[in-house]
DNA sequence: TGAAAATATGAACAAATGCTCATATATTGG
DNA sequence: CCAATATATGAGCATTTGTTCATATTTTCA
């Protein structure tokens, strides 16, 4: 079928839905943009390409701790990494990451000016 | 400052970075979508209002575990709650949750159908 | 009023999570 | 080759999480 060819009942979202193996990879992004030293990291790779050493000053945890989340967003297939001399330079690989950051944080920027109604 | 004024530099985004309440915000919507009974709650909600039994029906988990996780999405201004009689009615409260869960299944239906290159 | 139906709540518990600490591995320059 | 630098990894641990089970609360209707 085309792209631009609508079907003619149903949406996709909700064939989506119906399969869990997508279901469950949904809740697998959102998860990993859950954590606020992953957000963070996500959010830095947004901007440009960062070594370890780069991202640990930014999120202000240990090298290790960077580490351990650079391994689960790497077999999450959010980012990817090349080695540069000594340093490991992690690059985001999923277009959608900053489309949903940007949506989380617009949503967050509501709710904190709206607190007090 | 009015809507359609664009401020001279920097982007709303990176100011929304910078705001440890609107991350942690943000981390926190991205939480509630990371769990699958809850993302199955959430998408029912996006299609029609719902009771706690037809939520359980659909969720497929029993009746404690629906009212627990609608306690948790009402804490976090996600949905909100009316009774009707003896039921308790849940709507979605928040329109950024439908764009989310689209670009989550978007992204986890790539993933799914892209699994062996 | 009292039983039935729908929902909420609290305690308890197993599983998952994110960190630290110690250590292993990889790369570079002298 | 060796020391220094950067990153990865595994074990251990405290905390959080999602559920179940039992029970409380609310509403309707006979």
């Amino acid at each position: 079928m085309r792209e631009d060819e609508l079907p003619a009942e149903g949406s996709v979202i909700e064939e989506y839905l119906a399969n869990e193996d997508i279901v469950y990879g949904a809740t697998q992004i959102f998860d990993a943009l859950s954590d606020y030293t992953r957000f963070q990291i996500l959010s830095a790779l947004c901007l440009e390409s960062r070594s370890v050493s780069e991202l640990k000053d930014i999120c202000h945890v240990s090298q290790s701790a960077i580490s351990h989340q650079m391994r689960l967003l790497r077999d999450r297939g959010l980012v990817f990494a090349r080695r540069d001399g000594q340093r490991v330079i992690y690059s985001l690989a999923d277009e959608h990451v900053a489309t949903l950051m940007k949506v989380g944080l617009e949503h967050a920027a509501e709710a904190v000016s709206g607190e007090g109604e």
